[in-house]
DNA sequence: CGTCCTGTAACCAGAATGGTTACAATCAAA
DNA sequence: TTTGATTGTAACCATTCTGGTTACAGGACG
């Protein structure tokens, strides 16, 4: 029902920022672990940025680290900060009126729709940062490794 | 986070197929509610079909009708048979095994996602077509009507 | 037969997705 | 103050997704 990854790359980028709180890391670091373009993090760190989760510093030594505690973000943060459309779609041609279930269907859909999603989120508030990466076990990413892998980015 | 309207195009025809209920109804009467090509719908409702919601009939007179009461035809029997994709996609680049987040974050979204699902499911297994149906009021679509405002498909 | 439907493949245009380059602005440290 | 690292953002592109369209074989019924 969907091809878009930003959610579960916006959890993957927090947890590394919580495994390594308070400490500050680059979207170019990130993008190592991710196995993507730096830019597009900067994208998505932009719109949890935006919600507050996360803050930014440019320059030398600067990066991304978390607002909060791990423990006070939850997956709903998360969530709410990079959708960017409503879970389920509505066709873009709209029913036509003439018909009875066509002019209504619309607004039923929509109420629909948001008691489902609301289902989602009221499960979402539940899982919070730490939790998340109470699943991810063993030491930090050693520097070195990722070093090794990616000669583009050696110097990291 | 979807732009995929096909659950919401769904529950439109099957909303029709409920408030017609038993009689049949044709992919081309459908598209004009829908404002679709009867194509469009034939693929959904060969799904629909799959999954013993719907049966269909060719020939003159045939069509689509339900295959069960609408009291008995539920939100997540109609998502699980048009879902194509899992709610949340995952990037399609692995993430890197050399970071300790990026080697265990794959399965724990797994998990996550799932647990979000299977709330979204819970909640979309309470509601059913009758409940849908009792969204929409007046008479049903007249005939005439739409034949009006739809020339090509005058003989419905 | 003739007509009305389904079932499905094939093709296409437009939109979405995310990868890439480029570059100005910012900050820290030498 | 210079240098280098980093963010912030626009622009562009290839690939994939979405659904609209045509085409046509096959089934059902009078």
């Amino acid at each position: 029902m969907n091809t878009n990854s930003r959610f579960a790359v916006a959890i993957h980028i927090l947890a590394m920022l919580a495994y390594r709180h308070p400490e500050a890391l680059t979207s170019a670091y990130m993008a190592m672990s991710v196995t993507t373009n730096p830019v597009v993090l900067r994208r998505l760190l932009g719109d949890l940025r935006r919600a507050g989760l996360v803050e930014s510093r440019a320059g030398s030594g600067g990066g991304w680290r978390l607002r909060r505690e791990p423990e006070q973000i939850t997956l709903l943060d998360c969530y709410k900060a990079v959708k960017e459309d409503p879970l389920f779609g509505l066709p873009l041609q709209k029913p036509n009126p003439g018909c009875t279930v066509g002019k209504s269907i619309t607004q039923a859909l929509c109420g629909l729709f948001q008691e489902a999603e609301r289902a989602l989120e009221a499960r979402l508030a539940q899982t919070d940062l730490a939790q998340v990466l109470a699943q991810i076990t063993g030491p930090p990413c050693e520097t070195q490794t990722l070093a090794g892998r990616e000669r583009d980015l050696s110097t990291l």
